[in-house]
Parts: structure tokens; sequence; C-alpha cells
DNA sequence: CGGGCGGTTGAGGTCAATCAATCAGAGTGG
DNA sequence: CCACTCTGATTGATTGACCTCAACCGCCCG
């Protein structure tokens, strides 16, 4: 759970265009390495962020360390687009991940950029509903299904899903401990749901009745 | 939590502007009774609305009838704006309420509609992070006393708040049942962090404590 | 071979849910 | 004015899902 916030990114090369997707810039793109911090919470919202490949979680720690995961980010999504001039969250790599990162101000420039960061933050503001109906309302296997298909639509897997965080991501995104996350897959496993190939590796079996646990 | 959703709204006035805040239409007004409903999930996202006076829930069900409610909107807050062509969830009065209410295409003539639209939008998103971080990690104490804060920031009440919700839309806000509510609420007071006057009446006697509860 | 890390499994505890009365206030009718 | 009812809120007793604490496992790497 270490971030290597010191560690520096691991360079910057030639620019590069926002180039699939709705919204364009053009930024640098920036290799980081595991666990390390793209920005953290107070910190000024200069730049915005789109994956290249990898993975973002991001966060927000309560005083006593309790940590909650609001969002993942995956290759194609754009992160760290914010109103105020402060980070309210802190965004971290979970793998080897590359970033193409653009000055906030350089998205002005495009004639409608309001109309695509409205579609954006849409696109997060309903990720964020299904997030808050699952932490208020449903069981722990439930929100395993949940996030799994959720997961296998984001990333564009079938059935074969490679989980790109660690059990404690999974636990701090649903709410829930790294030890009943790890029960509750086994469960799933053994009521044939899933079948769990190596701790980073899910196939989804039977994606349907996984559909229904979530209604 | 019966809604009286064939009721119809009580008599639409002249046209009105949607005067303050950064989101200008032209609209009409409309008045509605407690527990109407406004527009149901599934839907068509044909209209707009602002929250004239009153206050409104958004909300979603799971099939056995499990419900968590996503937002509330109060005087001067914009809601039922999407993307896509269907409603993503129901939204309801929580008592005598009157709307402006504007088609959806009317807004597309405002010159930075985008811009306005995206503000809105980061508003919604900030309150759901706040959200997911009570569901996801905060303890029913912390969850009660960080909802009574954001309430009164949101209402612009001072100490005494006028709860305009049941017990039950908090409890369905919160991911509680009722009775963790009233429980919680009274253990507040036995703790002089609140004052309870009728079920419907808050002071924050300590609101820094309340605040402090909330990390 | 040993140590470390992430994950799994087990036993027991805890906080909130559930089930069940009871209570308080608003509205109704005698 | 006082029963009576209905609804929403409170309180109590018990249960249960998930958390906590702890041991163990498997894999990787030195």
């Amino acid at each position: 759970m270490q971030v290597q916030a010191l560690a520096p990114a691991r360079a910057a090369t030639a620019p590069a265009p926002f180039d699939d997707g709705d919204i364009h810039v053009i930024g640098v793109t920036r290799a980081y390495g595991r666990d390390q911090a793209v920005f953290g919470e107070g910190e000024p919202a200069d730049y915005i962020y789109k994956v290249v490949s990898g993975a973002v979680r991001s966060l927000r720690l309560l005083a006593d360390g309790r940590r909650q995961i609001a969002d993942f980010y995956f290759p194609g999504d754009v992160f760290g687009v914010e109103p105020g001039a402060e980070r309210r969250a802190t965004a971290e790599t979970l793998g080897e991940t590359v970033l193409i990162v653009a000055r906030r101000a350089t998205i002005a420039s495009d004639p409608d950029c309001g109309a695509r960061l409205w579609r954006n933050a849409q696109a997060e503001l309903r990720r964020s509903r299904d997030h808050v109906l699952t932490l208020g309302r449903r069981s722990a296997a439930e929100r395993l299904a949940a996030f799994l298909l959720e997961l296998a639509e984001r990333l564009d897997a079938g059935r074969t899903l490679a989980l790109p965080m660690s059990r404690q991501d999974m636990a701090d995104y649903l709410g829930l401990t790294i030890e009943t996350v790890s029960r509750t897959l086994t469960q799933l496993q053994g009521e044939r749901l899933i079948a769990i190939d190596g701790c980073r590796q899910v196939r989804l079996l039977r994606p349907d009745a996984l559909a229904e646990l979530c209604e």
C-alpha cells in the first residue's frame, strides 16, 4: 500500500494529442511506475490526464487511515478535470502506467470543450451513482458481482478478466475488507459463477447469474 | 412511502425564466404535492427542472424493493439533466414543492450552456463522491454527522435545521435502516452534539464536534 | 533455503439489521 | 372534548453479516 510519492515519473516523451474519445488536447506522454501518486488531495489542480495504458485509482482517506476508492480509470479515460483550484482526491497508478498530461488551460481552447467536459463528467457521475447504490444497499456478494461485471464492460474483456488491482483496492472500492473480498470470491467460485485462475485472473462462468444478483 | 404517481401536477402558470444560478432557461412553474413522482426510471428524459421551493429526492430501487437515495435537490438546484435519452433514476417531491420545468432542447440555445452544464454536473459529482466515502467507510454516527452538516450548509440553515425529509428518506440516503437512524440521533442527542425538537427539527449544538466525527 | 508479500482461511467479536412492541402526533368522528 | 385510528418515530431484544485478529499458504526473489 506504500506509494512512492517522491519517485520521479519516468521520462516525458514528445508531445502527443488526446486523439481518441471526445476530449482533444495536446499533451505530453509520461510513464509511471507501480503505485505512484499522480496527484494528491489538496494540491493545485493544474493538469488533466488521459490514460494510455495501465490504470489509475482515485481515492480519499479519513484521518484514521480508512480508505475509499471513488473510481478507477482505464485506457481512454480522462481524469483530473476539476472546477476548483484544488484536488479533492488523490490519484495513484495501479501498475506500470502511461498517461497523457496536459495543462488544464489547454482544454479551454477547444471550441465546444464545455459540452465535452460535460459528457465526461456525466459518465463519471453515472458510475458514481451506481457506486452509491452498491455501497448503500448491496451485500458483499452483490457488490462483487456488480464490480466484476462493470470491470468486464469497462475493460472490454469478454468472460476472461485480468484484474488490474489488488484485493485491497477491490475492498477499498467496495467498502469491504480484504478478507471479505477474498471469502466472497471463493464463495462465488463455489457456486460456479466465476472461476479464479491465479489471483489476478477471473473467468465469468455465468454472467447472467451475476447480473441477476445485482437485479 | 406510496407515491401518487398518477395525481396530476397542480396547475402550470405563466412562463418563468431559470433566473438565478448559472443555468438559464425559459420554463413553466409547476406545483407538486407531497411524495409525487416528477419522473420515473426508464422514462424519456425530455425535460429539465429547477427547484423553486420544497425539495426533491432522486432514487433507485433494486428488484426486491431496497431503495437508495442518490441525492436531494433544494431550492436553486437544477436536476434531471442527462446525456442519454432515458432517465436512470426516479425523482419524487418530499413535500409541497414548486419546480420550473423546461424542455431539454431549450437549454442548448444558451451559447455556453456546455460550460454551465459541466459546472452543474461537477457539483453533483462532488456530492456523490462525498456520499461514496460516507457509504463506504463511515459508521452510523459519522454518517448522521456528515449528513446533518451537509444539510445545514446546503439549506443555508444556521444551527437550527428544519429537516425536509422523513427518517425513512434519511435512512435510504445513508444506507441505514430507519431504526438505526432514530437510535443514532438519540445517541448524538445523549452526547449533547445535537438537540431534537420534534422529529423534523434539529439543533446542532456542537457543529465542531460533528465535523470532527467526520474527520 | 529463508524471508517477504499478497492472498486465503479460521475463530470470535461487533455494529447495524431484523423482528416486535410501544409511543407521539395529526386527523376523524362521536 | 374525548376516544379512536393511522402514520411515523422510538425503543427493546435478538440475530446475522461483515470485521478483527491470527494463523497459514503459495509464490517470487534473493
